[in-house]
RNA sequence: GGGCGGUUAGCUCAGCGGGAGAGCACCUGCCUUACAAGCAGGGGGUCACUGGUUCGAAUCCAGUAUCGCCCACCA
């Protein structure tokens, strides 16, 4: 096998992706004996190409998957896509204007095959997307939200819901979007604020004794108003209440009626009413038994309800002539600027138009008291906590859910219209005759339902409800949902109102809230700032390991993941430094190849101090692994990993075991070395594996190992028999000893290539035992001729001096040092030890502090003054030394 | 109008009751045969502000400022 001197991730990447195919590693098998892990991942949308959003929370997701199947779990990560109604159409739709048709030309059921040869040809995109990522998805079970099984999960849910009452035909004011022209769910607006202005207009008194000013944002309404209103109280406008006024331009009378819902302070006082384009208008003519007027079509153009000269204007052109109309009948009395928030659709941006019109409802208040319940029973946990406060406020006041769309593409609602008697026929499978009289001219209710409403099923429609099947038994409810919080309504929320529902259980246990991934600046990605990073690009560019350690390592829960490319050039150097951390064990272990069984790890007693240094670190980082998952702490999880690999495993061990893999060097030692890098570098790419798949597998396969895949080797834990207390301690002070040599080094400016000659004396026969004992490794880290042990350091002449705990050091450098740089060189080191111990030296000085903490806080408080008291005052007595 | 989150080194962020940290950037010196996508050493912070609780506060509480999200029917 070839091994580049750097990474170079294509290759590998497509090489294992089909390796793990091949041996279906990814593929979950119900099996009693092994406790499940399910996720189902948030489907994307059949028309998307993944986005940064996809990536952070498709790595986070495969990091648990591949975590918890190396611990032994039977994982299903069940893939799948969204039909995404409205986005889908106006893919096709576009397609269409390109060849000069359109979907009305073309007809409803040529236009949904359309859609389906669209989809067959291009919405396995995003699915080759995740792929190159890593994502151990089980792609033989992998769903999309029209499969014929999941079509006749939303029947069966819609005709149980109906059966039950909770769902509902009815004539309402809806959000109605005149581009898409369909209904829109609350969700859907996007509420912005706009710069618009306030009209006030006099409607007169139909007897002539007056009349009543009303302030409006839209004039153009007024050609459908009913009424209008005051509040009661309202001392200016009681006189009125119960009266009529003549309706401008209209010639329409109006009752002035008298409601709370006015607030006295704004405008006027007055408004007028237009039931069926506004809301709260809407509701108070309800009470009132106003009438409502529809006075735009679907288009939001005016319509016949409206007198000649406007009929067939758009909604904004007869504005403009309501106003200079009323401007010419002399009842304009004023005109404002006004900012107010005004609603747009979140697909295409069109002023949402509140409209009156026949939809189909979801009865919500019944379905989110239990969702409400479980939350608040943590039988679904939310991390970070804190998006509980957000799901409970909006299921705390959310209206009915319109469910209806007046679209082609998505499931079309199981209802039949009879023409006989207009009976409406619910019903699971195409009725023949109508259940009230019998006839058989049905007619299938031509909208369908909202995407959403088939995400909300796609925990357990993904796994065949309504029938009882293996997998659904096996795997429900789900263990983890990953996911952004800008869905947390439109889907999680929903999500847990329909498992609990339909299954009588939560979907799923925990669900981790992502954050918004962000340019560098901080600035949210999007088309029109021109700032969007593709995340393909850089796998191109940097490797899917190095993308996926990037966001893992920002993912940090509760806060928004800016995403600088230096970070991504930082984490392939991480790549790299692993390959070559490899590549430097294998070029040592010999022969052995990759598939020979791996050398035993000799028992403690026979290992050096440094061997169960690492081990013992080793052990610690498994234990912080574990325990950084557990609770979703990505970002932890790869910095421990990467603190351990680079600064502990590379910098330290691997030099520190250099030596005994000399030719020179005893066979028994060599082999003891061996051993332990093999052990070390295999436990760490399990490790990683989880992170960084790819590469982890490709080094896994070179040394020796058991089993076809690391996909499947057992994830490393704690192993408190390594864990070395002692050893750790003795390679600490070894470490303080080679950096103060580096450091006398490097701020004296010495030819690094010039050997030079260590003394130390020892304050304590333990600290003079592990300096003889390690003096060879000393002296290789800090590139020493040698290391030896004085009894005194006074007669070491013309030498740079340090302090490391319980050792003294000197250097000698006879003709090099200067004595006033070496004591300004001191001086700095006593200011930065006397500032680190001043803050302790006052505590201990307070009584209350001696008294009132704890004693383990006092202990360590005063052992870490005590040692730099110490070393402040032996640099002191140096100094003196040196003059 | 309600709610949530942020404010810590030049930048991006961890830490959330007991010695101020990381990555990148910066300065100095090194091609030391795993790695220059590297090695070694170093500089840099009244932890937004004001009070309070505590022996002790970046960390807990209250308030202020500021930035950002979410929700809400002010025409």
């Amino acid at each position: 096998m070839e091994f580049d001197k750097a990474y170079q991730p294509a290759p590998i990447e497509e090489r294992w992706y089909t390796h793990w195919m091949k041996l279906g590693v990814f593929t979950a098998r119900p099996d009693s004996s092994r406790r499940p892990f399910v996720m189902v991942i948030p489907p994307p949308n059949v028309t998307g190409r993944l986005h940064m959003g996809h990536a952070l929370n498709n790595t986070l997701q495969d990091i648990l998957a591949r975590w918890r199947r190396m611990c032994g779990d039977d994982v299903l990560w069940l893939p799948g896509t969204d039909h995404a109604g409205i986005a889908t159409q106006m893919v096709v739709d576009r397609q269409l204007a390109r060849e000069g048709a359109t979907r009305e030309a073309l007809g409803r059921e040529e236009f949904v095959r359309r859609v389906w040869r669209w989809k067959e040809e291009y919405g396995g995109a995003i699915i080759a997307q995740l792929k190159r990522l890593g994502c151990s998805c089980d792609w033989t079970r992998e769903r999309f939200t029209m499969d014929p099984a999941l079509s006749r999960a939303v029947r069966e849910a819609f005709v149980r819901l109906h059966e039950e009452g909770l769902i509902y035909r009815d004539k309402f004011i809806v959000n109605w979007c005149p581009s898409c022209r369909t209904a829109i769910s609350d969700l859907e607006v996007i509420p912005e604020v706009t710069q618009g202005s306030l009209w006030t207009i006099r409607y007169p008194l139909a007897d002539g004794s007056g009349g009543i000013e009303v302030a409006t944002t839209r004039p153009e309404t007024m050609l459908g108003d009913t009424g209008v209103a005051v509040h009661p109280d309202d001392e200016r406008y009681r006189a009125l209440v119960g009266k009529t006024v003549v309706l401008p331009l209209v010639g329409r009378a109006l009752p002035i009626i008298a409601d709370p819902f006015v607030d006295k302070e704004f405008g006027t006082g007055a408004v007028k009413i237009t039931p069926a384009h506004d809301a709260n208008d809407f509701e108070a003519a309800r009470r009132a038994g106003l009438p409502p007027l529809v006075v735009m079509d679907e288009q939001g153009r005016m319509n016949d309800n409206v007198p000649a000269p406007y009929r067939g204007l758009d909604r904004f052109e007869a504005r403009r002539r309501v106003v200079e109309d009323l401007r010419a009948a002399g009842v304009l009395v004023s005109v404002k600027d006004h900012v107010h928030n005004v609603g747009y659709c979140q697909r295409c941006h069109t002023i949402v138009e509140p409209y009156l019109s026949t939809q189909w409802f979801v009865r919500i208040a019944p379905l989110a008291a239990p969702a409400v319940q479980a939350v608040a029973e943590s039988r679904v946990r939310f991390t970070p906590p804190h998006w509980v406060n957000s799901y409970n406020e909006w299921m705390g006041k959310i209206h009915d859910w319109c469910i209806s769309r007046q679209l082609w593409w998505g499931h079309q609602i199981p209802a039949w219209h009879c023409s006989d008697c207009s009976t409406i026929n619910v019903a699971r499978e195409v009725p023949a005759t109508c259940s009230r009289c019998g006839g058989g001219a049905l007619r299938q209710d031509p909208d369908v339902l909202d995407t959403w409403f088939s995400s909300a099923l796609w925990p357990f429609s993904t796994l065949g409800w309504p029938d009882e099947t293996v997998d659904l038994k096996a795997y429900y409810p789900t263990s983890v949902l990953v996911t952004g919080f800008d869905i947390l309504f439109f889907w999680v929320s929903r999500m847990i109102m329909m498992g609990l529902h339909f299954m009588q259980e939560v979907p799923f246990r925990r669900t981790y809230i992502t954050g918004l991934v962000r340019d560098a600046e901080g600035q949210k990605m999007s088309k029109t700032r021109g700032n969007v990073i593709d995340p393909i690009d850089l796998i191109d560019r940097y490797g899917a390991d190095a993308l996926r350690f990037t966001l893992a390592a920002m993912a940090t829960p509760g806060s928004d993941l800016p995403l600088a490319e230096e970070r991504m050039v930082g984490y392939r150097a991480f790549a790299n430094k692993i390959w070559n951390a490899a590549r430097f064990v294998l070029l040592n272990l010999g022969e052995g190849g990759g598939g020979s069984a791996a050398p035993a790890l000799p028992p403690p007693t026979r290992l050096r101090v440094e061997d169960r240094w690492i081990l013992s670190r080793l052990s610690h980082v498994a234990k912080e692994v574990d325990e950084r998952l557990n609770e979703f702490r990505f970002d932890e999880t790869a910095n421990a990993l990467y603190q351990f690999l680079w600064h502990e495993f590379c910098d330290w061990y691997l030099e520190m075991a250099k030596p005994s893999l000399l030719p020179g060097a005893p066979a028994e030692e060599a082999s003891r070395t061996r051993a332990v890098l093999r052990h070390v570098l295999d436990a760490v790419l399990r490790l990683l594996h989880p992170v960084m798949p790819f590469i982890t597998e490709d080094l896994w396969q070179r040394i020796p190992h058991e089993g076809a895949t690391i996909a499947l080797a057992a994830y490393p834990i704690h192993d408190p028999g390594l864990v070395d207390e002692v050893a750790e301690r003795e390679v600490a002070l070894l470490m303080e000893i080679v950096i103060r040599v580096r450091n006398i080094r490097a701020e004296l400016n010495i030819d690094p290539g010039r050997r030079l000659q260590l003394l130390a004396h020892a304050r304590d026969a333990g600290a003079g035992r592990i300096v003889a004992a390690n003096a060879a490794t000393i002296a290789t880290l800090a590139r020493l001729e040698g290391v030896r042990l004085v009894p005194d350091l006074s007669a070491s002449g013309a030498a740079a001096r340090a302090v490391a705990s319980s050792v003294d050091l000197a250097v000698p450098l006879a003709g090099v040092l200067d004595p006033k740089i070496e004591r300004q060189r001191l001086s700095r080191e006593i200011e930065k030890l006397s500032k680190e111990s001043e803050g302790h030296a006052r505590k201990l000085q307070n009584a209350d502090f001696l008294g009132k903490a704890r004693p383990e806080v006092v202990d360590k408080t005063r052992r870490i003054h005590e040692e730099l008291r110490e070393k402040i005052e032996r640099l002191s007595r140096t100094i003196e030394s040196l003059s």
